[in-house]
DNA sequence: TGCGGGTGTTTTAACGTTCAAAACCCCGGT
DNA sequence: ACCGGGGTTTTGAACGTTAAAACACCCGCA
């Protein structure tokens, strides 16, 4: 494995020009640079990161921390890894997967990640109302940014980036509103998510502009699951209130709509228009296909690395992106 | 943030003798050791892990590929990178992803993260049939293991650990024949696939075994989806072969069936039993529960970690680790 | 002719660790 | 008193890179 020093043998010149050659090629005289390119090529050097790293003190690497899937089945963290990853490729860094206990027993891990330094800083995601994490590394002075708020503080402790979900909800209604449907329910999640009280608003607020109801057409699922989203729909089919849309907060509960509908006879697009949220791959794999609420990933990774690794000035940064409603037969006008 | 010099000067000892105290405890007098311990607590020491990687030439990383999701939807995943990060960290590991361009295209990819020294080897993953990057990696002497096994080649081009789809079909049909079903069918992909085939075989070798008929009874999907399942499920059910059982090659293509029974009015379960392959999350969210084989993950990414950083002796290692059978609702007795 | 000011290149030192070898210490045996 | 030797600790060098200072050279100008 050829070094600095051998490229600079090799090229007839001390070894700092090599160096040079690659992080500022304008100090060096344009046949210089080119003599030294050309052995670079020739001896298919590769500069040593950790090398590098120790000098300059920065890795260039962001961890994350995959998370243990207790309850909620995260049908889209494989996008999003793969857009951090792209995101964080684009500016020459990598991601660093680890796993650590929840809450406040993990930041341990982060802290000794972080102190012997095989990271620069954090991404956070999967977080959770009164996210304890956020907070401890503001503390500390580790760098990091969230994917989510932290709900139910006054004051966010620390950069986050977002989807709008009550717009996205809103915009949901809306559509569904356009395609002839006047009575809209929405299934949701307890309301000690923050994030599901996020969405609720948006169905809620959305519903009021337009002038339909909503009494009685928001039901909250205990879980995440088809079954609790077909047992909700089945609450509200059986109401009698005549229900003609469901917004779902995740496209599991969706499913569950549609499940229950089909069930009962009645075909999701044309009788009843569902939605779901996130745009999993499940969305556009059943039939009818479910219209969903796609978060704009790549976006959504850009701004968290953009925000980790730029300059630390004081205001946290915040960026709050909206989604954007997939249309597909789950919706189709009845 | 302090270093070993730090620490030395504080417990009034040589650099080295630190250095020691870390990595080879036994050589100090217990006295010293004691007393280094208290000063490297003390001052909170945390050892520095690129002047480490610097000197022994070894990072501790590991790369792994996150896949482009073209075609499938890989809904285990996240399983499967968790077990892996563990496994790694048991090591004292840790998994590093990038993104590369598919098939040989990547390569470069690959070579240039080893070459400037940010992994020692990768875990590849998604192997498809006459996979390039396993021999285009042994060439090159770069440490590899993989995921899967490289189907259609005489000869397997270096370690690797796979999941025994044959025996895990074979099983699904024998506890199909078990709850009384003789008529199975399987629901499989095209014939390129070699893990279409793997399964397939094991289908039809424990049909055989059993004195169960095959003829007509395999039907392939194109895609992997839901529809294309259910589409499938449709023609074995217009075939008028009497089907009472049927073992799908994925979740996926098992919930199609389950759609379509349930739209023809027959109860999985009950009328007809089903069972999936991977054991995803959907797998226990639908309902009735999809029977489902489970990969086991944990001993999986255990054997990954094990034989990528075991010595690189000669013949390389392989594994071939059975699939468990998680039997739900879909597969009652009728 | 000598001097200030670029421009381009080299020298020196340092980042924090570990390896190899040398030095030191203490003890028992001659 | 001297030597050998095992256990413990220190010394010196090296891993491959970059920041900063030093240097060499050329040019224009007084």
């Amino acid at each position: 494995m050829a070094t600095l020093k051998q490229v600079a043998a090799h090229a007839e010149v001390s070894v700092q020009t090599v160096s040079n050659a690659l992080n500022a090629p304008h100090r060096l005289r344009p046949d210089t640079l080119e003599r030294v390119n050309r052995s670079i090529e020739l001896l298919n050097y590769r500069p040593n990161r950790n090398a590098r790293s120790l000098r300059t003190s920065a890795v260039e690497l962001i961890g994350y921390c995959v998370p243990d899937w207790p309850n909620q089945t995260h049908l889209v963290m494989d996008q999003f890894l793969h857009a951090l990853c792209a995101a964080a490729e684009r500016t020459g860094r990598h991601i660093l997967l680890f796993t650590a206990p929840g809450g406040v027993d993990g930041m341990p891990t982060y802290d000794d990640l972080h102190a012997r330094r095989l990271v620069d800083g954090f991404v956070l995601s999967q977080t959770e109302t009164h996210d304890p994490r956020h907070g401890w590394l503001k503390e500390r002075k580790i760098p990091f940014v969230s994917f989510g708020r932290v709900w139910k503080e006054s004051e966010q402790p620390g950069p986050w980036v977002d989807v709008d979900g009550a717009t996205g909800s809103a915009a949901a209604v809306r559509h569904l509103y356009e395609t002839g449907r006047r009575r809209i329910a929405f299934l949701g999640w307890p309301k000690s998510s923050g994030l599901g009280e996020d969405r609720a608003g948006g169905w809620r607020a959305a519903c009021q502009e337009l002038g339909l109801p909503t009494t009685g057409l928001a039901v909250r699922c205990r879980q995440d699951t088809i079954e609790d989203g077909a047992r909700a729909t089945a609450r509200l089919l059986d109401s009698g209130r005549e229900v003609d849309g469901i917004v779902a907060l995740s496209d599991i509960l969706a499913l569950g709509a549609l499940r229950e509908l089909n069930r009962r006879g009645r075909t999701p697009g044309r009788d009843v228009g569902v939605t779901g949220f996130d745009d999993s791959p499940l969305a556009e794999v059943v039939s009818p296909g479910l219209t969903s609420l796609r978060q704009p990933m790549d976006e959504i990774a850009d701004e968290l690395i953009t925000i980790l690794t730029g300059p630390a000035d004081g205001a946290p940064a915040e960026c709050l992106l909206q989604p954007e409603l997939v249309i597909r037969g789950s919706s189709a006008p009845g």
